[in-house]
DNA sequence: CGCCGACACTTGTCTGATAACCTGACTTGT
DNA sequence: ACAAGTCAGGTTATCAGACAAGTGTCGGCG
């Protein structure tokens, strides 16, 4: 297995080391249905010579993908790819995969819907919960993203910090991890509405204003009111010619 | 490194491989703090020596802790343990680790408390948008529950495919995939909550057939109101010292 | 026809070596 | 004295070749 010294690694793909280079060669393989659940992979050897690297990357990087839940390696027989129920949907690794390949859109709708689901009485639980310094942080970011109205670059992550802050209100420690994996594939959403939906900023901060009042008067009801408000517009969105755009945007 | 025959190889776990046993291994020492978040975990070298395999095992071990978000490898560098909000807590092996550990008594409750939020909405959703062999599939299930009312070990694997089915009937993918990943930890929670909750199965089967009912009635409100009694007495839930019984029971 | 063992194939593990990289201490020039 | 460059040691990344341990298949044998 020589090395001829110039040759493009795997795929030139931007990645730090030849294993996590293969394993996400792999993973999008995988999602594009090269590989399809039940199918074998091709042998460790194999991978090995067709992608010119050692066993022992290869090793790294079908493990890699195993703790995905996107194969199944059992010593003797070959790794198979596996169902797509036992694959790990939230890992941040798929979904990163999943935003370059372009194949949310059918992922995104959902993803958004979760989020509406998850958010909208998160709101009403950080209504009953949230202590005295979870509020005056909201409320400070509030006041920040007051003065960054106008600056989509410096509103956007404020937004996102309020969100946060809102989860952490709650109490439930599990609510701003979920999101935090999931934030991958949101940004991309975030991209996506901000071109269907130019109003944006201005309606956007008011809505947040009445999500904060509603918490600090401890109105559960009222939070739920207002998140609903702020994420409906999500419910009866079609992304598909937006995402086809972006798709080819960034492949162009 | 020569290999006495008869020493227990890592910890007498039962597991598959080496690289895997010795990659659980790691993440408990990580949970239970032995390693915290920032220090360095010991050079590859030394945990194989420790452990008595060779470095590609421990190679192989770390990649699959470096997957979970549990740490951070750079060359060069030690690979040090990161900051928790790095970590998968949803991925199946982090959640499994801590099932066994029993250090889940602080998320147990989080755990469920998100199950609520999530599924009473989702009930809603069902009841909005169940196709027609979407409530067949429910009926014949409870159907079958019904039959089994009485067998504890009959009645559960129903009960799971039961609440399975109804997020299915959302229509959003990611609903039963999600609940798929928390199964590990739930069916944990399903046995202390047998312990805490002795009537159970009769009133639980009213209020599966309540849900089946509002879905096919499609009324969202009533299978949220169903769905909210039927998870409602998780919520003052104190698992604290039945997960100590369960724990000492396990390891005694 | 069914059981069973030889055999090829594949994954799991071991060993030892080299390359790439990082850190911190040391040197050097100003 | 201080800043910048240099170097050595340690650590991860990768390579190569070998052997061990499972799995499945395909004969032959009862």
């Amino acid at each position: 297995m020589t090395r001829p010294p110039p040759v493009q690694p795997i795929g030139a793909i931007r990645g730090t080391t030849l294993s996590n280079q293969l394993a996400t060669e792999l993973v999008k393989d995988i999602l594009q249905a090269r590989y399809r659940p039940g199918d074998a992979l091709p042998t460790e050897e194999d991978l090995a010579r067709r992608y010119d690297v050692s066993r022992a990357v290869v090793r790294e990087a079908v493990q890699a993908v195993s703790m995905l839940g996107l194969t199944d390696r059992r010593q003797g027989r070959n790794t198979h790819v596996s169902s797509p129920t036992e694959w790990n949907d939230f890992a941040p690794e798929l979904l990163r995969a999943r935003a370059e390949l372009g194949i949310v859109e059918d992922v995104l709708v959902e993803l958004l819907e979760l989020r509406r689901l998850v958010e909208v009485e998160a709101a009403a639980l950080a209504a009953e919960r949230a202590t005295d310094p979870d509020i005056q942080r909201l409320q400070e970011i509030l006041a920040q993203m007051d003065a960054a109205v106008g600056k989509r670059q410096d509103y956007t992550p404020l937004d996102v910090a309020f969100h946060d802050a809102m989860l952490q209100a709650t109490g439930n420690h599990l609510l701003p991890r979920l999101f935090a994996q999931l934030r991958p594939v949101l940004e991309f959403a975030r991209e996506v509405s901000a071109m269907t939906r130019p109003d944006a900023l201005v309606t956007s901060q008011r809505e947040h204003a009445a999500i904060c009042q509603a918490i600090a008067d401890r109105s559960p009801q009222a939070a739920r009111a207002a998140m609903s408000q702020h994420l409906s517009w999500t419910a009866n969105l079609d992304f598909s010619e937006r995402i086809a755009e972006l798709t080819r945007r960034r492949q162009g």
